[in-house]
DNA sequence: AATGAATGAGCCTTCATTCAT
DNA sequence: GATGAATGAAGGCTCATTCAT
């Protein structure tokens, strides 16, 4: 009798809400075919047949739950400038939003986890997830880098230089248990997630800048 | 009734092999746990209870697929300059070893796969990976960016640039479904490879010279 | 594409025929959608797992047990004559088989009645039902009747008396039921299922007869 | 808590109506067991819980249909003739109603599959369903043929020509799946209808004065 | 009079594992 | 050295039903 769940008054549909939650984290750890549709329910204190009410089914649940991961992420860590801002500082606000989702470590961060996991091993849901979420930073991040590098700069020389940004901050999360091995140390700290940002923005900067001059001159 | 299980050491026996490269294959494919034993068995022209009889279980067979493929993958790819060459022949020589190793994808055959996906989700035989297979490299890594950097860099920063050049590098791998449904085109071409190599070598090398020379002064 | 699974040719096992004979029972009672493989299993004293190791799914099963009910019906009660037999003995023969296989109401004679149950709500399986069972018997009965009509008989009058004879059999499996409420008596006997065959033999006999002379005359 | 469940004897109610009509045609279509709840609620544009709230369960809402059904069902196809024509004539009548219900198929509404599935299954409503409609139909039919056979004919005689001749009509129904294989053919058109209604007369007349006339001599 | 939310039982299927030969 | 047969645990899903409003 202590099962119940739902004691206090909620007029939103709290259920769904702590599914969608519970969900996200499960999928961020396990990946999408691992996760149980029992576990998850476990722990959003909900009865299976719960999924299936609220979502259809464990798909269609995994692809509301990277929508939503999506949302929070970008909430949570905005990574957009108004267009008055220098390319510099855009770049940086860019690299330092990526970073920070992808090395926050707290319980609730799932958000960035689950989208490079998807990435990674992706489902039918990766199209939709690249169009809507995806495809607009990347767009954005493009932007910046073709600014840096001047109008001389071609279009497959720009696209080179958004892997590279990218795959820099990616590295962290994607070789995070190889580093662990390598150079082992605790959890992110604030100051660690700042230095990388840094870090990456002025080797980019750099590059972008070196490559640049040959070019111009 | 109990011991007949066979460890590594022992004389080889066609099925086993076949199992062991069978396994490889499916598991590089599909990860430890979608990957089934009726699957690999079947592949591998072997009953179902194959695997329980050479091995003991699924668990104890990745493990010895995993030791198989670090021994298979130990003897390719040798890849080393000599001490003579200058940091930048080294670094270029490194780049692009990791770049064809990742982008030929007729060439990165299971092995390679297989370890990088173990990288991502680790299981106990990622400590003896690393150790054996990977610090070598990075320590390699490590030397020729110490070197380009000049002695006036700590060791972080080291540690830093050698991440960014190996994330540029891994981005290509680990991002390859996103970059397929960003940038849609076909498999990568001899071409393609140089350039993406000499991109990463060139933006690595101007990020690092930019970075050193205020350092210096 | 090295299926485990077995096919009607191959060797008989235990558990597969109990799986066959208790599967036979139940989805003649209850219809393939609401027999359980549960309550088959049950009653076959097997683990749920044999049916998807003998014959894959649920579906595949009841093909199965389709094809062994035929074979079983066709043999319990032979309706075939040597071709040197009148077509009236022949059309005897068929009929009283016909009789005997619906209303054996013996326990083990499940197999008429799963074979009319797939006629009123056919599953996939109905098309090779129809083709390999129930077309050869159709055309042996349609030649004796056009032999009993004489060769002025067009292919439609030959069909209609066809189900005719077919309807009149048939109905005292279909209306069971309501015979049993209009006219309550126990289970057939074998008296009673003889008198129903000779009543619908010497009924058609007599209206093919009666057709065929103002055709003849 | 307990008492708001409606009765058929109760005021008719939008909703409750709309439920109806759709289970009728839902359970006509599927049967009771595959039929779902949620279906028929959907089309008659309900909430789920309006059967449980207007019917109890989903057996007392099939109970209900089926009452109405027969009320529907009863008001039409009175085909009836009076008792001043003669057997032949009322045969006539019979068969060509019965046969003209069951093949036309934009007018056997699902009263009539419905009627013809609880006489497959039955449920507890079958005995009322026989007693109040069928037996009388039944009892019209019987007299016809004990005319038709003469005074001589023995009960069970008449009996088993009464089936002979509903067996013919029904089976164009419950045979109608092997049909469509057997002899492929599109809608049954009324000059279809027709002949098979007058084949049938024409063979169950035949057949019983046949078999009259060895009984009178 | 009616409904959105939630539930629990049960179904088919899959899988790694074990047993007897 | 190897295999066919069999098993139990678990997974996703569906359904009729009930609760609270």
């Amino acid at each position: 009798m202590s099962e119940s769940i739902r004691t206090s008054e909620q007029t939103t549909c709290a259920t769904r809400q702590r599914l969608l939650e519970a969900a996200g984290e499960v999928f961020a750890e396990q990946g999408f075919r691992a996760a149980t549709i029992r576990d998850i329910c476990r722990q959003a204190g909900a009865n299976i047949a719960a999924v299936n009410y609220h979502f259809g089914d464990k798909m269609k649940m995994y692809a509301e739950v990277l929508k939503y991961a999506y949302e929070k992420a970008r909430a949570k860590y905005p990574s957009e400038l108004g267009p008055q801002a220098t390319p510099e500082q855009r770049l940086q606000a860019f690299v330092q939003a990526l970073v920070y989702r992808i090395l926050d470590e707290t319980r609730l961060a799932w958000h960035g986890k689950l989208m490079f996991r998807e990435m990674m091993e992706p489902t039918e849901a990766l199209q939709t997830l690249v169009e809507e979420a995806i495809r607009p930073e990347f767009e954005r991040l493009r932007t910046v880098v073709a600014e840096l590098l001047g109008p001389g700069a071609d279009i497959e020389s720009v696209l080179q230089s958004v892997w590279s940004v990218t795959g820099q901050c990616l590295f962290y999360y994607h070789a995070r248990h190889i580093i662990a091995v390598l150079r082992p140390k605790g959890a992110y700290s604030q100051q660690d997630m700042q230095r990388i940002a840094d870090h990456v923005v002025k080797f980019s900067l750099s590059a972008i800048r070196c490559i640049e001059k040959p070019k111009a001159s």
